[in-house]
DNA sequence: TCCTCAACCGAATGATCGGTCGGTTTTTGG
DNA sequence: CCAAAAACCGACCGATCATTCGGTTGAGGA
């Protein structure tokens, strides 16, 4: 593996695992074996370096997630939803450092000021609620799926099923043991009629609000 | 206000919009008007700061949110969850600091070493949850909810309103927006007979695992 | 009035960090 | 095979940080 690589990959574990102001360069070199300067010959500084680790995480995220749910486009649009959901589950597991990076404050702080972090994380919420929103139009079409709005609906279950990964991480209750309930709780809450439309009209905006 | 209290203040809303690491002690000395000495007089070290601001947000989160719901117990269990998740949502936006702090990662890293933070974060999800289950529990015995387990549907509904507390704070979207809809989603979730009961024997299972 | 103790001050310190730079090695393409 | 470019190295630097410490202030009790 190049230098660069192994840097990048360094970087993801440790700005995940341990933040990224608490990350040194010093332990980077200790980790990757290069040195100080080739940190800095491959990327102009720290920050640069925690860009390039986003743009990695948005392209695996977006792109796993998308391979993952493109097969069941033809199932009713019910059962579409349920496989997200387990395709988003199985892809916090397989991919934690990246989940774990994505829950962090950080990114979304940087966000405010650096355009290229806003459109990473822009990418990756777009990609993730887009899917959601997909089964759920699809089931609102065949009829397995009664709801207001497809969009609030997919935030919403976004929303819980993150909210679940999130429990899951930071060690509270056994959150992983909740997973059959997550997905009956999803049918639940699609299959009955929520009457509210309060948000109908919101369905086609953008996903960030400024 | 005492020198203390004024450095307690300031390092719960730097700990929060800025992270621990971020936050320097020069700064707080320039925001609080004390000196340097003065944060070191009254603890021993910025982590021990740290643990008393964590301990604030603590009483803080808990003794709100029991006097919010605690008016609501003769109502019907359906009706208790409804309000306890408006009041979830009031907290949220009444005492932004203290959830900032609560979603950033760092309080749980901190607790896996520290038992003081460990336990600071229990007592405040114990809360939480407890009151979010107590609410279900009396709209099973009323008639108004019919769920599985009480404790994994209370786990359910708080992942979801606080995963949509999450998407507010880090601007995704117009989750604000969606207030009406999550209520919606929760009554229709709680309304369904959720037939899994896939984790009604961990219902009296500690909240941590470990 | 004086003693005591806690609150408070701010200059000093040693460690660490992000970033630079001049040089060496490796790769590549003609 | 050779030259040019890219990758890589590690000593070095200024800035910043958490923490220390000797001294000052001020309130309260005897």
């Amino acid at each position: 593996m190049s230098k660069r690589n192994a840097i990048l990959a360094a970087a993801t574990r440790l700005f995940a695992r341990n933040g990224f102001k608490e990350t040194s360069t010093s332990e980077l070199t200790k980790i990757t074996g290069a040195a100080g300067g080739t940190i800095f010959h491959h990327f102009k500084n720290k920050e640069d370096l925690f860009l390039n680790v986003l743009k990695d995480v948005e392209t695996t995220v977006t792109s796993a997630f998308r391979e993952l749910t493109e097969r069941h486009r033809a199932h009713p649009g019910m059962d579409q939803v349920e496989h997200a959901v387990i395709s988003y589950l199985q892809l916090a597991a397989n991919f934690e450092d990246q989940f774990l990076l994505l829950h962090r404050h950080y990114p979304y702080q940087v966000a405010e000021t650096n355009a290229d972090c806003r459109r990473s994380l822009e990418s990756v919420y777009n990609c993730l609620l887009e899917i959601f929103e997909g089964c759920i139009r699809a089931g609102i079409k065949d009829g397995t799926i009664q709801t207001g709005s497809a969009r609030s609906t997919a935030m919403i279950i976004f929303a819980m099923v993150d909210g679940i990964t999130r429990l899951h991480t930071y060690n509270i209750y056994h959150a992983g043991s909740l997973y059959n309930d997550v997905i009956q709780s999803c049918r639940s809450l699609l299959a009955a009629s929520a009457s509210s439309g309060a948000n109908e009209r919101t369905g086609k905006e953008g996903t960030w609000p400024v």
